[in-house]
RNA sequence: GUCCCUAUCGUCUAGCCCGGCCUAGGACACCGGCCUUUCACGCCGGCGACGGGGGUUCGAAUCCCCCUGGGGACGCCA
C-alpha cells in the first residue's frame, strides 16, 4: 500500500476559521498516525481576494495549534502555467470549450430559472460552437456528460451517487485567463499525489464534477472523506454572530491550544467515553471510522471546561509565561511582583481562561489596590480596627515569610483577638486584594511579600478609622 | 424550486454495521448535597433522549420504506 498523502487547502481570504482548523487537524492526525505526509496548499487563484496577511495569519494559527506540515506551503498562484497547460489539453481533446456568454447574461438566466423553479444550470448556449473565433472575451467550460451517474465511496458518509444530468458545464478558466477552484483543486490534488481528500461536507456537491475532471484529465481518483460542518447554537452555519470563529481570537481570549485542539477533534469524533486527549493520544487514536456523519453544534461551555482542565493540570512555568503576556496586554508590568509561576499555582484552580486569571492576578502586581465597593463596604468596618492593628504588629515582627509560618502567626492573632478565622480572614483578603474571592489568606500574603502586605494592611487601617 | 447529506438527553456523544446484554452509558451545562477561611477545585446524587408513521421479526434505538425536521450546494468564491 502506498503512503498516505493528505492536504489542507485554505484560501487566504481571512483568518483561520475554527471549522477549517478542525479539518486541518483531521488531516494532520491521519498523516501522523499513518506515517504519511501532511501538505499545506494555499488556494489563492482568486487573486483579488487573496492577501499575504491572510497567509501569515493561517500559518501562525496552524503553528499555534501545533500542526506542522511536511510539504508546502504550495501556492497555486505560482502554478498558473501548469493549469493553463491542462486547460489546453482538455480544449485540444474537445473535452472543454470556449463560452462567450457574459456574466450578466448568465446571471439573468440563473435568476429566471430559479424563479421558474428550475435548476439554475448552464443552458449550453456555446456548447456546440465550432471553430468559431471571436475577439470577444471567453471563459473555458468543461464539457460534462449529460447522462449516466457518478458514484463515490465517501470514507465518512458511505456511498454517494449523483445523476450526471444534475451537473452542468462548469467554468474551469475565467475570462481573465485564471483557472477556477474546481479545476485547480483536481489538477493539484492529482499532481501532488494526494491519496485522500479530507474536507468539509459542503464540498460533497463539488465531488462528482471533480471526479469527472480527474477522469477527463486521465488522473487516478483519490479517496474522499467529507467531514460534517460545525453549527452555531441555533443550528445555522457557525458564524461570527455565534461568537469568535477565528482560531487566534481564542488565544487572545486566554485559551490554551491544547484545549482548542482537544475540543475541536472531539467535536464530531469520539473514542468511547474518553474526553481528555493529548495531541499524542489523538494521533494514536484518531480514525475516520469514528467520525460522526451529522453536523455538530459548537458548545463554548464545553470548550471552557476543557480549557479550565488544561490550566489546572498545565505546567506552571509555561502558564506563567503565557499569563505574563496577558498581564502585559492589560498594561500591567510583572517586574517587581511575584513570580508568575507562583501566581499560576495560586490561581489555576479558579480560572477558566488565562484572561480571567490575569484579572485575578492583577492585584498582586498593581501598586494600588483597586477595591470592589461592595466588598469594602461589607468587610472593611471600623469594628475591625484593633484586630487589624494586632495583625499588623504581629506581621511586622514576622521574620520567616512563608505560608506555614504565617498560618501560625495568623492563628495567634485570632487567639488574641478572639475572632473566628473567617471573621478576620475575609476582611484581610479585601484589604490585601481589593476583592472577596481568591486563594488562601496566607498564600496571598506570601505572593504579595512582606512589604506590600504590611503597606496594604496599614492602608486598610487608615480606611477603617 | 432542484439535488446532496443528515436525525439518541438542551449540547458533544456511546450503543446501530454483526437485532435481545439498553429499565439507553459517559461528558458539558443545570439543580441539590458534602468538603470548606472566601471564591473556586474536588466528591456524591438528581434532571434529561432513541423525531413521527408504517413494516420485517418471537423481539428494533439497532434492518427496510414513507413523512417531518435540520444542514449544505446550485458563482467568471473557495
Amino acid at each position: 500500500m502506498s503512503k498516505l498523502r493528505v492536504r489542507f487547502a485554505p484560501s487566504p481570504t481571512g483568518y483561520l476559521h475554527i471549522g477549517g482548523a478542525r479539518t486541518a487537524l483531521f488531516n494532520y492526525l491521519l498523516a501522523r498516525k499513518e506515517g504519511g505526509s501532511f501538505i499545506l496548499r494555499i488556494e489563492d487563484t482568486d487573486v483579488a481576494r487573496s492577501t499575504q496577511e491572510s497567509v501569515d495569519a493561517i500559518l501562525q494559527a496552524m503553528e499555534w495549534l501545533g500542526m506542522q506540515c511536511d510539504e508546502g506551503p504550495v501556492f497555486q498562484s505560482a502554478r498558473f502555467d501548469l493549469y493553463r497547460q491542462k486547460v489546453r489539453q482538455l480544449l485540444d481533446q474537445g473535452l472543454a470549450y470556449r463560452c462567450y456568454c457574459t456574466a450578466e447574461e448568465l446571471e439573468a438566466k440563473r435568476e429566471q430559472a430559479l424563479q421558474e423553479g428550475r435548476k439554475p444550470k448552464y443552458d449550453g448556449t456555446c456548447r456546440a460552437l465550432q471553430g468559431t473565433f471571436s475577439e470577444r472575451p471567453f471563459v473555458v467550460r468543461f464539457r460534462a456528460p449529460g447522462s449516466g451517474a457518478t458514484t463515490f465511496e465517501d470514507r465518512i458518509k458511505g456511498p454517494i451517487t449523483f445523476q450526471n444530468e444534475e451537473l452542468d458545464d462548469l467554468i474551469i478558466q475565467r475570462s481573465d485567463g485564471t483557472p477556477t477552484y474546481n479545476f485547480v483543486v483536481v489538477v493539484d490534488d492529482a499532481e501532488m499525489a494526494i491519496s485522500l481528500v479530507v474536507r468539509g461536507d459542503d464540498h460533497i456537491n463539488n465531488t462528482p464534477r471533480q471526479i469527472l475532471l480527474y477522469q477527463a484529465l486521465g488522473y487516478p481518483v483519490p479517496d474522499f472523506a467529507h467531514v460534517p460542518m460545525i453549527l452555531g447554537a441555533d443550528k445555522s452555519r457557525l458564524s461570527k454572530r455565534h461568537g469568535a470563529t477565528s482560531v487566534m481570537a481564542y488565544r487572545d481570549m486566554g485559551y490554551l491550544p491544547e484545549a482548542l485542539v482537544n475540543y475541536l477533534v472531539r467535536l464530531g469524533w469520539s473514542c468511547g467515553d474518553q474526553e481528555i486527549f493529548s495531541m499524542q493520544e489523538l494521533i494514536e487514536k484518531f480514525s475516520l471510522e469514528a467520525v460522526g456523519k451529522s453536523a455538530s453544534v459548537f458548545n463554548p461551555e464545553k470548550l471552557l471546561w476543557l480549557n479550565a482542565h488544561y490550566i489546572k493540570h498545565g505546567d506552571s512555568q509555561r502558564l506563567g509565561e503565557l499569563l505574563t503576556g496577558h498581564l502585559v496586554q492589560k498594561g500591567i508590568e510583572v517586574g517587581d511582583g511575584p513570580a508568575p509561576a507562583a501566581v499560576v499555582d495560586a490561581l489555576k484552580e479558579r480560572a477558566k481562561t488565562l484572561l480571567e486569571m490575569a484579572e485575578q492576578a492583577a492585584c498582586y502586581y498593581r501598586s494600588e489596590v483597586v477595591f470592589d465597593p461592595d466588598a469594602a463596604a461589607k468587610f472593611l468596618v471600623p469594628a475591625l480596627g484593633s484586630a487589624f492593628e494586632t495583625l499588623l504588629r504581629r506581621m511586622e515582627g514576622e521574620g520567616d515569610w512563608q505560608e506555614s509560618t504565617l498560618e501560625r502567626a495568623f492563628e495567634e492573632v485570632l487567639h488574641q483577638t478572639g475572632l473566628k478565622f473567617g471573621k478576620l480572614a475575609q476582611p484581610v483578603r479585601v484589604a490585601l486584594t481589593g476583592g472577596s474571592a481568591g486563594p488562601g489568606i496566607c498564600q496571598i500574603m506570601v505572593l504579595l511579600g512582606k512589604e506590600r502586605t504590611l503597606a496594604r494592611l496599614r492602608q486598610a487601617i487608615g480606611m477603617l478609622a
